[in-house]
DNA sequence: GGGGCAGTGGAAAACGTTTTCCACTGGTGG
DNA sequence: CCACCAGTGGAAAACGTTTTCCACTGCCCC
């Protein structure tokens, strides 16, 4: 059942059958309709293996996870994510081979898939440190994108949101609401989530002219653990200094955090107001709806598989760097702090905020 | 950089260096050698498409997951069998791509994934009522495999676990710390985990001389919100007919119980006793760890994988149902209930359990 | 009427393997 | 000394496409 027996049938030569399959090769509508009654009369169809080997490409993009990526302690950064790319490369005509699992983090394992021709090239994510991936990708000149994080290496093409811009967007948004004492909850430093965001955050802060208090700011990982402590650490503290406002630098944080506050018996947003990162799915259905800033997830997964596409062109076409913007999405879980004490300075501040704001 | 540059700076043909790559290929270990060597120098690395070609077959199974399995509201279920399903084809060879997402819902896109040659065979999962996803793939004579649930057409292979008996199992140990009035928190209906655990939890009360109280088997969907309600209804229970213990048929509606539990103070397994079912990573971590049935879910995948291969060889060896035994995980989410009014029948019970289960 | 030209379809070469058949070698037993 | 055999390596045919070149057909315009 392969061209050859279309073409018999139609009463044409090999081809033009291929002719027939392709939208742009000059074939007359005649001829195109009737070798196409032929092909779907006889069941046919066309091999992308045979197809992959003359035009040496697989139209397949491999997708690198962290190992586990759907385990539920991951975030749900992953699964949207995710979703996006398998969306985006549906539109494409592209195929999304996951390469995930612990046998993925050695360089070697994507390697054999991509010299295989059974992969393109690659889109992955943030790696530990000390993961020999993307420099060994790059050496390889294999086309390779990150997602959601940078990298050193100016051959490495990555699409991230504008952090600095975001956090900012999202502490302004807190300081027009009137808080001063905003507490940031970050994971461990290496990714891109943490540092930028905590920069966008200071320079609010100081365009504000509100002091930065390292108190505000505890060190500590993703782990729920990390957070509880935090936050026991931020309510433990006297009342003039305790934050009015948590801005979790991820949702998945803050869903930590709503649920640690919760059993704490503390309301959201009266006692104290959070706001999250990303915009995850589900998080608007929380109680209450998290105020948060919105990736634009598809726009992301687009971006990375074109900036993919280009490199497979011409491998010297990588090395573009993305940064999106972020929207600030406002629901319920953030609102004006209680009339406390740090409420003395708020009303000159507010006022100034909301021209700033519009 | 093909087969031809290593046959030429070998000094041998073509076929030989194909041999040489093939371990069962006769050729003389000096000779393979050198071509070896030849290779190494060259960079080369065989083409898995030209190779897929010739074969016929990519080696590569699809698996096809529910739309957005990877969403943290899923169960961790799926997480956990698409690990063992990774480490299960990387022991055989073979390449895993994934078929997820609402476009895989119907048919078409998976078969012509299937005619493509992309995909050899397919692993897939619980389809909704109406999915035409499996009598579509078994009417036009692809591999698949149903894994963790069960179906009625007899061309279909599957590979579930004895859920009457590991139901069974796991209601004798509740029976046998002295529990009387057990609880079930099904999922909705059409699963295999549902209908065959709420039969083995029937025939363990039997056995025992236990009635069974429907105002115990409560139905309800997977839903947090479900598993809450029911809870409250069976605590409302006048305390005579409350269940001392909840014999959960899934890990996920254990865990959503142990947190409702907490939110309510009530102590596990002091106050009540909780199992579930499945064993998934992370409940023996819970507080308190989760007693609970292990499923295989190493055996399962590679049990899953195996009847795929057979099948990809001769079409006509499909048809084969296999159900494996899950093992019985005493942690320390269940104890003997306290001395209340339903304890009164215990003592004989308990000791004639004793030898039975020994 | 002839020379280009646009439009169409065919022939054939590639793509990089696997696999089958065949030939050669040297050793061994009759 | 010859025939057979095991062991080894080569030649060549597939596998099913895409793509490049080439030829043919009318047609238009000079």
């Amino acid at each position: 059942m392969s061209i050859r027996d279309v073409a018999a049938k139609a009463g044409v030569s090999l081809g033009t059958v291929s002719k027939a399959f392709d939208d742009n090769a000059k074939v007359s509508p005649h001829t195109r309709e009737r070798i196409r009654l032929a092909a779907t009369e006889l069941g046919y169809h066309p091999s992308a293996v045979a197809r992959a080997m003359v035009r040496k490409r697989m139209d397949t993009v491999g997708v690198i996870f962290p190992p586990n990526f759907a385990a539920p302690s991951r975030p749900a950064f992953y699964s949207t994510i995710f979703d996006a790319l398998l969306e985006a490369a549906m539109i494409r005509h592209k195929d999304i081979s996951l390469c995930t699992g612990r046998l993925w983090v050695d360089a070697t394992t994507s390697l054999s898939r991509f010299r295989d021709g059974r992969c393109d090239g690659f889109i992955t994510f943030w790696q530990p440190a000390g993961s020999d991936l993307i420099p060994a990708l790059l050496d390889a000149d294999v086309p390779v994108v990150l997602l959601n994080d940078r990298g050193s290496d100016p051959r490495l093409s990555y699409v991230d949101i504008d952090s600095v811009a975001s956090a900012h967007a999202m502490t302004r948004h807190l300081l027009d609401l009137g808080h001063r004492r905003i507490a940031l909850l970050c994971g461990d430093k290496p990714v891109s989530t943490v540092v930028p965001r905590e920069e966008g955050y200071r320079a609010a802060l100081e365009e504000a002219s509100v002091a930065y208090d390292s108190a505000l700011n505890l060190p500590g990982t993703f782990e729920p653990r990390s957070i509880e402590s935090r936050i026991d650490t931020l309510l433990d503290l006297p009342p003039a200094q305790r934050p009015t406002a948590l801005f979790c630098t991820t949702d998945s944080i803050a869903l930590v955090a709503l649920r640690v506050l919760r059993q704490k018996n503390l309301r959201v947003p009266e006692d104290i107001s959070v706001a999250g990162h990303d915009d995850l799915p589900g998080v608007a259905l929380e109680h209450p709806a998290l105020t948060t800033m919105r990736q634009p997830f598809g726009t992301i997964a687009g971006h990375a598989l074109d900036l993919l596409v280009s490199q497979e062109r011409d491998i010297s076409a990588r090395g573009t760097q993305l940064l999106l913007p972020a929207e600030l999405v406002v629901r319920a879980s953030t609102a004006p702090p209680l009339i406390t004490t740090s409420l003395k300075a708020t009303a000159p501040l507010h006022s100034e905020n909301k021209e700033v704001n519009e």
